[in-house]
DNA sequence: GCGACAG
DNA sequence: ATCTTGTCGC
């Protein structure tokens, strides 16, 4: 696939100013409802996707596309993983250097050139991008999810372990929360959005029988681009195949871990 | 000055 | 994110 705004590439050496600037501009070309070539309802999967199938398979069925990054002492590796009607049909890795640390708010300027560089080799055509980390949810609505999908322009979804921004309706730690349950989180005073606006949700993909025990945390989820918090949450949780974590990022972390690893 | 923060 | 074996619970 090929990147439709240049002047939107995450560029390490810009000032933070300038990375504040370059998110608000991008913010302003985001799309947070749906608008998607393929109907979200047809996103699903019943179970862990079978690996590699370069044939067999509708070729017509929606491309979900996961992504993730393992890192080096001075470099990144990201794996992209193109799923289609149950099976792995593409598999693509990018690299970049490690220019800058970690900041949060500016987690696309680290690893976004990274994901470029994967998706940029990437064959087929994605109707979804699932990456790590937040979308709208984000101070200036901006997150890497964002960022990516707007870079790209093509619909994209954020997934994240830990909440970033916003406010939860129901405070996350007054959990454990059975499986199915969407939190829907809003908007803040830290946040540029107007207060009280549904940026993403938290999704608790799975827990434990007996969560007095021992339980899980819930997935914090929001839009990236062309896509709404709703389609989003269910969406995600349609990719969800017995994991805490939905399938196309789940094959893209270990994907990345065994690139790191050679 | 205080607080708070994806990966 | 990363450094790392065993260990708890179902």
């Amino acid at each position: 696939m090929e990147v439709v705004h240049p002047e939107y590439v995450p560029d390490p050496a810009l000032s933070r100013e300038e990375m504040e600037a370059l998110q608000r501009d991008l913010a302003a070309d985001a799309v947070f409802s749906d608008d998607l070539d393929v109907d979200p309802a047809e996103i699903a999967l019943d179970e862990p996707p079978t690996e590699n199938a370069t044939l067999g398979g509708d070729a017509d069925a929606p491309v979900v596309v996961g992504i993730d990054q393992a890192f080096t002492d001075d470099e990144a590796v990201s794996a992209a993983v193109a799923i289609r009607d149950g099976s792995v049909v593409e598999t693509v890795e990018g690299r970049a250097p490690l220019d800058i640390p970690y900041i949060p708010g500016l987690l696309a300027f680290r690893e976004g050139g990274c994901i470029l560089d994967a998706l940029r080799r990437l064959d087929v055509d994605p109707d979804l991008l699932v990456l790590d980390g937040s979308g709208r949810i984000h101070f200036r609505e901006a997150g890497i999810a964002t960022h990516i999908g707007v870079a790209v322009d093509t619909p994209s979804v954020g997934v994240a372990k830990n909440l970033l921004c916003g406010t939860p309706r129901t405070p996350l730690d007054e959990g454990p929360f059975p499986e199915g349950t969407k939190i829907p989180i809003e908007a803040d005073d830290s946040m540029t959005t107007p207060d009280g606006t549904v940026v993403g949700h938290a999704l608790q993909s799975r827990q434990y029988p007996n969560p007095e025990r021992r339980h899980v945390n819930p997935l914090v989820v929001s839009p990236g681009h062309r896509v709404s918090a709703e389609t989003t949450v269910g969406v995600v949780d349609a990719l969800c195949a017995g994991y805490k974590l939905p399938e196309p990022t789940r094959l893209a972390d270990a994907a990345a871990d065994d690139l790191k690893s050679r």
